[in-house]
DNA sequence: CCAATTCTGGACAGCAATGTCCATAACAGG
DNA sequence: CCTGTTATGGACATTGCTGTCCAGAATTGG
C-alpha cells in the first residue's frame, strides 16, 4: 500500500559517511548532509533521526567497511606480505585526493573524549583491527617469518596505532613519499 | 596616563591555550573563554582579535611550549636517554587527567586540513621537534649507541610521528600500561 | 477510486554563537 | 582637576543550526 522509498537507505547513508569522514563531526551540519544525500528534511529525521544518531549509525557503516578490508588483507595465510599490502593501501588512500585521513582515527581525536558511546564503538572498531593484525603475525609465526619469542598481541596494538600516526602525518600534509618512508620504518621491526 | 591592564596578557593566553587544548577549535566557543580568561568581551576582543586570531596565538604559545620541552629533553648531549625520557614525559601527561592529547596533533587531525595557516604553523612546529630527536640520534651515533648507518632523517620523521600514534591511541583510552607497551615497541628500532 | 505511506519544501520556534556598539566606571599621569 | 586609556557588562544585530510542524503532491496496493 505506501509509496515506496524513492532512495536507498544504505547508499544515502554512505553518503552522510563520506561527509562526516571529510568534515570532521562538529563541522558538518544537517544542511550539508542533506544536500550531499538529496533527501528533504522530513525524510532524512524520520530515516535516521537526529545528527547525533545520523552519525553513530555513519560511523558503524564505515566501521564494517574497514572490517572488511582488514578481513581481505589480514584474512587467511597472508602473513607478513597482508600487513604490507594493508598498510600501502592505506597510504594510497591518505594520499590521494583530500586528505580525510580515516574517520575511525579523526573520530578517536575529535569525538571520543566528548562522547562515550562513540568512544567504545570506536574502541571495538579498533580491537577487529587489532585481532587482524594478531592473526597475520600468528600466520608468520606458523610460516617462521617472524620468531616465535614476538610478543604477538602488542606488535598487533602497536601496528593499528601506526595506522593513526600515517593519519596524524596525512592530515598534516605529508606527502606521500613521506608516508611511505614512515612505513617502511614502521615495518622494520618486522623482519629483524 | 592610561589605566593599565589589570590581567597579564601571557597568562590569559595561556589560559585560552588551555581551553583549545581540552575541547578543541570547533567546539570552543568565546563565550567559554571569556569565563576562563576572566576578561570582558571588549577586553577580549580589544586583545586579541576574533575567534582565529586567538587561537593561532594559543597554538603559538603552546608550540613554544612545547619547543622549550623538546628543547629540555634533547638538548645537548643527551642521546637516545634523552629521547625515551621525552616518551616517558609525553605517556605521564597523556594518561594523566582529562584525555586532551597534544593541542599540536589534535589540531593535525581537526584543523589543519580547513586552515592552511594552521596548517603550515604546525608542520613548522612538527619539523622543529624533528630536529630535536635529529640531533639526539645525531649524538647516539656520535657515542657509537646506534649505527652510522642510520637514516637519521627518516627515524626522526618516525618518532615524530610515534607521538601522534600515542596521542590518538591515548584519546580513545588507552591505559597507561597500554601506552608504555606501544612507547616500548616503537622505541625498539633505537637498539637492534 | 480510496487508503496508506512517502516525498518535498516552506515556515518556524528555539537556541546558541559571533562580533559590535555603547554607556559607565576605574585608574594613571600631567 | 583633566585627559587618555582601559575595564566591564548590558544590549543587540546577525547569522546559522537543529529539529518540528504542516500542507500538498506523488505513488503504490486494494
Amino acid at each position: 500500500m505506501p509509496r515506496p522509498r524513492e532512495f536507498d537507505r544504505d547508499d544515502v547513508l554512505l553518503t552522510a559517511m563520506e561527509v562526516f569522514w571529510t568534515h570532521g563531526y562538529e563541522a558538518t551540519t544537517m544542511t550539508q548532509l542533506r544536500h550531499a544525500m538529496g533527501l528533504g528534511r522530513q525524510s532524512l529525521y524520520d530515516t535516521f533521526g537526529d545528527k547525533d544518531a545520523l552519525f553513530n549509525e555513519a560511523l558503524g557503516r564505515y566501521i564494517s567497511l574497514n572490517d572488511a578490508d582488514v578481513d581481505a588483507h589480514l584474512g587467511k595465510n597472508q602473513g607478513l606480505d597482508g600487513i604490507r599490502r594493508l598498510f600501502d593501501a592505506r597510504i594510497d588512500m591518505l594520499s590521494s585526493g583530500a586528505r580525510r585521513g580515516c574517520l575511525m582515527m579523526n573520530s578517536c581525536v575529535e569525538v571520543s573524549p566528548h562522547n562515550p558511546d562513540v568512544a567504545q564503538r570506536l574502541r571495538s572498531g579498533l580491537k577487529r583491527m587489532e585481532r587482524g593484525f594478531a592473526s597475520a603475525l600468528d600466520q608468520a609465526v606458523a610460516e617462521g617469518t617472524v620468531t616465535p619469542s614476538t610478543d604477538v598481541d602488542a606488535l598487533a596494538f602497536y601496528l593499528t596505532a601506526q595506522i593513526g600516526a600515517l593519519v596524524v602525518m596525512a592530515k598534516n600534509g605529508a606527502t606521500k613519499g613521506e608516508l611511505t618512508q614512515l612505513s617502511t620504518q614502521a615495518l622494520s621491526v618486522l623482519h629483524p
